[in-house]
RNA sequence: GGCGAGAUAGCUCAGCUGGUUAGAGCGUUUGAUUCAUAAUCAAGAGGUCCCGGGUUCAAGUCCCGGUCUCGCUACCA
């Protein structure tokens, strides 16, 4: 294993456009904050940098939603995201931001250096263009007829009624979300970084060099390898941004995932002057802590970026971990399911390492996990407290009780005590492996089997009985029981940091070094322990009832919201006659069976009454082929036919669409004729 | 459909390069205890290690096939 001079931690930049909520935590910031927060225990040459990701054409949707400007968007959560950070005790070195001049000039520059060399492609595209707003389209500022399900909402990257993805070509009717105006094809140049290039490169650093990263992130690389990659565009129309620094290039900003990941870059040059060593002497660690979503991001094309530009490192590790669900259901912001960093900490005020044991010790490291309030208050009631608050409080209270709060001059240890004080250095072996691995659930199971050591300590030497016949041996015992308590402060800092703090100041002593964790001899005997407090409260029922009310509450006013969003006006009217054309009859189903290669989408074999025929339907979801023989449905006969998957399908099965996307099929209430006619 | 990751005790998870009776925490049962926030300590119960084949002296662990969950991707109304 090779030995660094120095790490730099980064940890994914939130994107500004909404506030943190614990999926977040779970998932990078909390495991970045331990790991961070470890090796400088350590007295390890650590820095840990963060900030928020503010360019991008969502924030700029949001602002004209708002009718504010970007900057006031990414000005209000900017804010809001670094003082819950701070108020968590996530101890980055710099929170910083992408809208900062410095990281303007880093990643100018870096994109510079990248076009000087060489290492873009150029293409020339046609693209649409808003004529009156004078300027390119993203591809979210184009809106249009869905294709596929007519829905007249659908936006020029995906229609959010049908799910499809499209490319704005594929639109009917587009207008420009900014004018309203019909936008028309034009010339545009892009520039590209051709990550193909850097294959060979990636494959052999990747699949050879890092087997050791954890499977989800090698596998996921390994895929994306064997797929083959792409050129991918790192510049975008558009007037939020930074922008290409070079000649010809107006109205041209670089595209929000250039310049995202060179914000690590930015905000160290920010923090300190001597950043280059951080980021370009091959003795740095480099560590990126990012969720599954931001996978290939940092394994591959970032680190092309920092190839293609030569001077820089490549990480050690990226220890991604999955999604943390809540009660059940994906955490969603637009859906406001989610639990909010910002109103925990207001809503529980002083419990900030509740929440962080809660996260650490169900964090999603291997799969996908649940948080449930539940879970919550079980962790708080049945671990901080009764296991790690109750032996503090046991050794202060017995201390002061027989000792005046004095740590007593210990005598001859006996088998028991030796055996006891043994168990503290293979904890700490432990802990530090499973950190260094990123293993924080398992280490942090380490630093409580400290507390429950102590536990065991005092249940069986029974220092309360023992005091009455032979006061001298309490003196022992309570000394090695305030011994495992200073121990303990050391181990949970790195999780638990202000429990941690609460110890200290009990103990009354100064902070220890990490190298001191399993010594039995932190105390110094006749020095005067400060006054016994509780560590935790335990948690009610009603406080849980409290938020799962709470997150009932935001279901249903988003449902209610939804319900109304979902409802479609109705179209415009129509003659008679235009009705009169269609021909819709009731028909059975005569057979079914799933078209190979979809998912989707079932062949159908039915009576329409005037004929047999086959439809393909996109029902495969819900229905099973088998249930449906037999059953009539409506079918609109006279439908021009179209091939599906090399299948003409004539005519069109008449289903209901819930707001969830479930198809429903019409049939007819009772029995009726095959070709009976509706209408 | 393709790819990736999961599937182990009621729940949440460990089990690394295959090796004695499959582990931990929480929950549960019983007992002990009272210094402590009805907290603690001990003992017990609880597992066809998703299913089916195979390799091996030996498989939770390796190989093949399948099922289910999550994610990415394709197709699609």
């Amino acid at each position: 294993m090779k030995k660094f001079k120095r790490h730099l931690v980064t940890s994914a930049l939130p994107y500004a456009n909404g506030p943190v909520h614990i999926g977040h935590l779970a998932g990078v910031y909390i495991p970045s904050d331990i790991y961070t927060r470890y090796l400088r225990l350590r007295g390890e040459d650590v820095i840990s940098v963060c900030g928020s990701d503010e360019h991008g054409v969502p924030i700029t949707i949001k602002a004209r939603a708002e009718g504010v400007t970007p900057q006031d968007i990414v000005d209000k959560y900017h804010g809001m995201i670094k003082e819950a950070f701070k108020g968590l005790g996530i101890a980055f070195d710099i929170y910083s931001r992408t809208t900062s001049p410095t990281h303007y000039k880093t990643a100018s520059d870096f994109f510079r250096t990248l076009y000087d060399k060489g290492e873009f492609t150029e293409q020339v595209s046609m693209q649409y263009f808003d004529p009156e707003a004078n300027q390119f389209l993203a591809d979210r500022y184009i809106t249009g007829t869905c294709p596929h399900c007519s829905n007249e909402a659908a936006y020029g990257d995906q229609c959010e009624k049908c799910g499809s993805t499209l490319s704005p070509t594929d639109l009917l009717n587009p207008r420009s979300a900014i004018s309203g105006a019909v936008p028309v094809m034009k010339e545009t140049k892009h520039w590209y970084l051709p990550l193909e290039r850097h294959e060979p490169f990636l494959r052999e650093w990747i699949l050879e060099g890092h087997k050791e990263w954890k499977a989800n992130v090698y596998g996921q690389c390994k895929s994306w390898l064997d797929l083959g990659l792409q050129p991918r565009a790192v510049s975008r129309d558009l007037d939020w941004g930074i922008p290409v620094p070079v000649e010809g290039a107006q109205g041209k900003v670089l595209y929000v995932w250039f310049d995202a990941p060179i914000g690590y870059i930015s905000a160290t040059k920010e923090l300190t002057p001597e950043w280059e060593k951080y980021w370009k002497d091959p003795e740095t660690k480099m560590v990126h802590f990012i969720g599954k979503d931001n996978i290939v991001f940092h394994c591959i094309v970032f680190p092309a970026m920092l190839r293609a530009h030569g001077e820089y490192n490549l990480p050690e590790n990226v220890p991604a971990n999955e999604f943390l669900n809540l009660e059940g259901d994906k955490i969603s912001t637009s859906r406001n399911w989610a639990v909010w960093l910002h109103e925990y900490l207001e809503e529980f005020p002083g419990k900030q390492d509740v929440l962080r044991y809660a996260l650490c010790a169900n964090a999603p490291e291997t799969k996908d996990n649940d948080f449930t309030w539940k879970e919550f208050q079980t962790r708080n009631n049945n671990e901080l407290v009764a296991v790690l608050g109750n032996f503090v409080n046991r050794a202060m209270v017995l201390t002061h009780k027989y000792f005046e709060g004095k740590v007593p001059q210990p005598g001859a240890l006996t088998d028991y005590d030796r055996e006891t004080l043994a168990e503290l250095p293979p904890l700490k072996a432990s802990l530090e492996d499973n950190v260094e691995n990123f293993r924080f659930r398992e280490a942090l199971k380490d630093a409580m089997n400290i507390a429950r050591l102590g536990n065991k300590y005092l249940a069986d030497t029974e220092p309360w009985k023992v005091y009455k016949e032979d006061p001298d041996r309490v003196k022992t015992i309570l000394k090695i029981a305030l011994e495992i308590t200073a121990n303990l402060s050391i181990a949970i800092e790195p999780f638990l940091p202000f429990t941690a703090e609460k110890i200290l100041g009990m103990l009354n002593t100064g902070h220890f070094n990490w190298e001191r964790l399993g010594a039995s001899d932190l105390m110094t005997p006749g020095s005067i322990l400060g006054q016994p407090a509780l560590l935790f409260d335990k948690i009610e029922d009603e406080v849980v009832e409290t938020q799962l009310a709470k997150l009932d509450a935001n279901r249903k006013a988003n449902e209610a919201a939804n319900a109304n969003k979902n409802v479609e006006a109705q179209k415009e009217l129509i003659s008679f006659d235009d009705f009169g054309k269609m021909d819709i009859r009731v028909s059975t189903i005569l057979a079914a069976e799933r078209v190979p290669k979809t998912k989707k989408l079932l062949k159908l074999t039915i009576d329409t009454g005037i004929d047999k025929r086959e439809i393909v339907s996109g029902i495969a979801e819900y229905y099973q082929p088998e249930a449906l023989i037999g059953r009539q449905v409506q079918v609109l006969v006279n439908l021009a036919p179209r091939e599906i998957k090399g299948i003409q399908s004539q005519g069109m099965i008449l289903m209901a669409e819930e707001p969830s996307g479930k198809l429903v099929l019409m049939g007819p209430g009772e029995k009726v004729t095959s070709g009976a006619k509706i209408g």
